[in-house]
DNA sequence: TAGTGGTCTAGACCACCTC
DNA sequence: AGGTGGTCTAGACCACTAC
């Protein structure tokens, strides 16, 4: 018999009364003096356990309250059509789409000067120390830290669009002032991968413990080479992504 | 002055020395007692700010060897590609890629009956508690555990195409067998989250604390009607899925 | 057998939230 | 003020790996 530490009792124990509704989304667990009883377990055994459910993100706790089940509503958000080709559009997307939605977008943004990372001037096919113009924007959906998205251009590009260093948003969208300058993103090359967050990471999307961050790095390009280089962090627990491929008009839009 | 706890000061000094090399991938980090001795502090204290870095996904720890900094090779799929709209194609498409990149594939196939777990349904659009052909795939790369498959196929489907039900593989791939029947895959609409694993993914894929995992959820259509449905677990820490939209000719294929 | 991490306890004190 | 979680200690014993 494979006889289980106690603290893996504990949190197999709640992780199962969470599952079956016993402690639904938002509610507060026992606390650990009360588990610390019902399980004959010391408080820090009690604790191992709960912190193995908070690193699964299956439990918040916080100083004071307790522990509470943690609750996510997934913001989806159609990479395939998000700056369509057709309809070139900035981050403007993202805000129409959270409206839409019924929620309230907020961001801050900053334009930098900064020499480009190892992994961007890959994708940018320039010079690992070459300046590129950095558009950072913080983003928060009703006051949530929602995703990080860093857009790099390459210095050439700046040179043929001078606006692109200007610290405000550029109205029409950078993608239709860059195509109204004869640069036009005909392409885009999509990186999906996952990780736990940086300190950094965990600082600016305010994630605790057991939520992963969603990585999507965009590279779009014109005919001719790659144009901009964009870096997205979404929280992993508060999106999806969704790509539609081919003849889809036998889907029911149903969401 | 904002001081850290102990145990956090352990695990940021420890990450910037894996960080800046001091550590690098593959070594392992002094035994809890050595660090003990060198901050000042009880060896749970220790264990708090190691547990950091294990649950973050920087080191993995094992029984009377100790703790050892992680080291990822990630495997890239490309998901525009993978099962291309002109060349259909099964898994194989899985094990060409693999062994291309001079690694050995192997996995363990299964087929049941089901009813459509819910998620299915949906996406299926047929009745929740209808019957489904699940085809579940258990895949591994030089015998790390790497991802697992499971396609469902609608009740409606299978009349038409027994061959679904057969305990084996397809040998020409199960979306060449469907189009030679009439039933040609024209789109998909792919959708990938991520979080933390369950205890039953995390055993599948062998995967220790502080790996997410990269859930792919792949809906296939005819021109009429959704005909299967493929969700894919993915090891987050090996495991990189990429799209490609629009005109590309002009990017550099150097990977 | 020696050294490593894994589990568990009992108790102390601190920081935060609510009343 | 009282209850909650957060930090930290000192020590015990167990389980696994290497030699």
């Amino acid at each position: 018999m494979n006889k289980q530490p106690k603290y893996r009792q504990v949190a197999d124990a709640l992780r199962r009364e969470i599952d079956n509704g016993t402690y639904p989304p938002g509610s507060r667990l026992p606390s650990e003096a009360e588990l610390s009883t019902r399980f004959d377990a010391s408080r820090n055994t009690v604790r191992a356990g709960l912190n193995l459910l908070v690193t699964q993100g299956l439990v918040a706790s916080s100083q004071g309250l307790g522990y509470q089940v943690t609750k996510h509503e997934v913001f989806k958000l159609n990479a395939s059509r998000f700056e369509n080709l057709t309809f070139p559009q900035n981050g403007d997307a993202y805000s129409t789409d959270v409206t839409a939605a019924g929620r309230r977008p907020s961001q801050t943004f900053r334009v930098e000067l900064q020499p480009a990372p190892k992994h961007v001037a890959e994708r940018l096919e320039v010079a690992a120390d070459s300046t590129t113009v950095l558009r950072f924007c913080h983003r928060f959906v009703d006051d949530v830290p929602w995703s990080t998205q860093a857009t790099h251009y390459p210095e050439w590009l700046v040179a043929k669009a001078p606006r692109l260093t200007e610290p405000g948003d550029i109205a029409e969208g950078t993608t239709r002032y860059l195509a109204d300058l004869g640069v036009t993103q005909v392409g885009y090359f999509d990186e999906i991968t996952t990780r736990m967050p940086t300190p950094e990471e965990a600082r600016l999307l305010e994630v605790g413990a057991g939520v992963p961050v969603l990585l999507w790095t965009r590279t779009g390009y014109s005919d001719e080479r790659p144009i901009r280089c964009t870096v997205t962090t979404f929280r992993g627990d508060l999106n999806q992504m969704n790509y539609e491929i081919g003849d889809l008009s036998a889907r029911e839009v149903s969401e």
